[in-house]
Parts: structure tokens; C-alpha cells; sequence
DNA sequence: TCGGTTGTTATTGT
DNA sequence: GACAATAACAACCG
């Protein structure tokens, strides 16, 4: 799935394209994107002018009418939703037709996404919206050092967890580890203040570089079609390290590949 | 055919 | 209880 910037970036477009406005007709391609509430709520809310459309971590709401309807999608890991002219565009699970603008797709070829009708005055108190941990740019060091508390995880584990902290995906870690000279492997209690905040402003600067970089109508995933690689690190393994040649390595944990320069980035005594 | 893919969750084992 | 690994969801791509 898109990370934090790349649901920011819907957010953006279907506050152009939504906001103040109902759709005219719905089509539903795929019932299994609904869950768990039903097609109905769904079509019913779409009835209704959307008033606000809302982020928080990897999680998107557009709230719509005078009873407040919200509708919360998951893009999950292939999830976009684009403007079209028609509504016949591949792997559309669900598209609605905006008068005058034009038709909105949720289209996902791996059908990982979902959307959730909430009734009135839920969205906040509904799961997982309320266990989401804060963004990273409202964390600093001491903060996000506090949230890790004595965990013995993996920094890149935690760092993943939106429990502890909203919005990274497995690319984040990849970029700003590389950036900061973190091991893959690197646990808190090798980490200083110092690591803290380097760590938490990198975070912050990565999303905020890359939602300037891939603002777009439409996301570009890496994997995906011709779209190349904008990442330092991220996919490159057995390439050059941007910084100092040597060849990049990869590491998983869990199934999740971890890229890294094995020079630039040395594992740490245990602290 | 195999191994890889930007997410999340349930399950099992240590 | 904490942590870690794995599969599962489902499908595409090289």
C-alpha cells in the first residue's frame, strides 16, 4: 500500500475533485471491497454532498451529508482512487460519478483495499482510527523514544506497528535508515537522544519530500508498470550505494525486505 | 515456475 | 506476557 504520503495525496486529489458535491450514480464491481457494512449504507451515503475528506495514518475518510455519514477506505497495498471518464477502467472495484467532474475509481489490482460505511459521530471512536499511534511529524525525539518505551522489538518493527507511531511503510524504513546509518536489525536501547531525533526528523522530512515529489492525479507504485524507482535505496539490492559504491544487501524480518548498504550502515554493539 | 511486491491480522511457537 | 515467524488475504510482474 501507499504509505502517509501517498494517502495524503488522495486525500488532496478528492478534495478537489468530491468536496461539495454528491454522486450522481454508483457502480459497485465488487461487493468484497465492502466490509463490514453493506452495499446499501454504502450507496446511501454516496447520495449525499461529501463535506470533508480526512487522514489519519494510512487511513482515508470522506464525511458526507448533514447526518454525517463517513466513509472509510484502506488502500491496502495496490489501492488508488483516480478521476476517469468512464467507468470501465481496469481493476475498478467501485466508481462513482461526480457531475461535471467526472467519474471516481477505487481501483486495486490485488483487491487488498476495503471501505467501511460508519454511521454518525463513529469514525473517531472506531477501531482502528483510535489505536492509531500520532503522526510522525507531531513526534520529536523524546516523544517517539517515550512511545518505544523498553520494547525489545526492532526499531524497523516498531517503526511499522501504527500502534506506536501512524503513516510508515516498509519503504520508509528502508530510506531513512539508510539515511541515518541504522542497521535493518537495530533495537531502541541502541539508539541515544541523538538517533531519536535524527531519527523522528527524518521521518518527518521523508514524507513531506515525497508528498511534494509524487503529487500527482494518479499514484505511480515503483512495482508497478514504468514508473522508476525515485528511491535511494528502496528495490536497488545488489546495486551501488548512492553514497559510498559498495553493493546494497537486503534482510527480512518477518517477510518484509529491509535494503541497506552494508558499509554505510554497520550493525551496533549492543548497547 | 519462482520469488518478489509500499498492508494488516490471526495463529502458532519460543 | 513479549516477541518473532508464518500464512493468509489476492493478484500482478519479471
Amino acid at each position: 500500500m501507499p504509505e502517509l504520503a501517498e494517502v495524503e495525496i488522495v486525500r488532496r486529489n478528492l478534495e478537489r475533485w468530491w468536496i461539495g458535491r454528491a454522486a450522481q450514480e454508483v457502480i459497485v464491481a465488487d461487493d468484497d471491497l465492502i466490509v463490514p457494512s453493506s452495499r446499501e449504507a454504502v450507496i446511501t451515503a454516496l447520495s449525499e454532498p461529501a463535506y470533508a475528506a480526512m487522514r489519519r495514518g494510512k487511513h482515508l475518510w470522506v464525511e458526507l451529508g448533514p447526518s454525517r455519514h463517513a466513509l472509510l477506505f484502506h488502500l491496502r497495498m495496490t489501492g488508488k482512487i483516480t478521476l476517469e471518464d468512464t467507468p470501465q477502467a481496469r481493476f475498478t472495484r467501485l466508481a462513482w460519478l461526480i457531475p461535471e467532474v467526472g467519474w471516481l475509481c477505487f481501483k486495486d489490482s490485488r483487491r487488498l483495499g476495503t471501505l467501511e460505511h460508519l454511521a454518525p459521530g463513529l469514525i473517531t471512536s472506531s477501531a482502528p482510527i483510535n489505536k492509531l499511534g500520532p503522526e510522525p511529524d507531531a513526534l520529536d525525539g523524546p516523544s517517539l523514544k517515550l512511545r518505544f518505551g523498553r520494547s525489545a522489538r526492532r526499531v524497523k518493527e516498531l517503526l511499522l506497528d501504527q500502534r506506536v507511531i501512524a503513516g510508515v511503510g516498509n519503504i520508509a524504513v528502508s530510506e531513512v535508515f539508510w539515511q541515518l546509518g541504522l542497521h535493518p536489525s537495530v533495537r531502541p536501547k541502541q539508539l541515544d537522544d541523538d538517533d531519536y531525533q535524527r531519527l523522528s526528523d527524518a521521518l518527518t522530512s521523508h514524507f513531506a519530500q515525497l508528498l511534494v515529489s509524487e503529487q500527482a492525479d494518479e499514484l505511480h507504485y515503483v512495482n508497478q508498470g514504468k514508473a522508476q524507482n525515485p528511491f535511494m535505496v528502496y528495490l536497488r539490492e545488489g546495486q551501488p550505494c548512492p553514497r559510498c559504491q559498495a553493493p546494497l544487501e537486503r534482510m527480512t524480518f518477518g517477510g518484509r525486505s529491509t535494503y541497506y548498504c552494508p558499509r554505510c550502515q554497520p550493525a551496533r554493539a549492543p548497547a
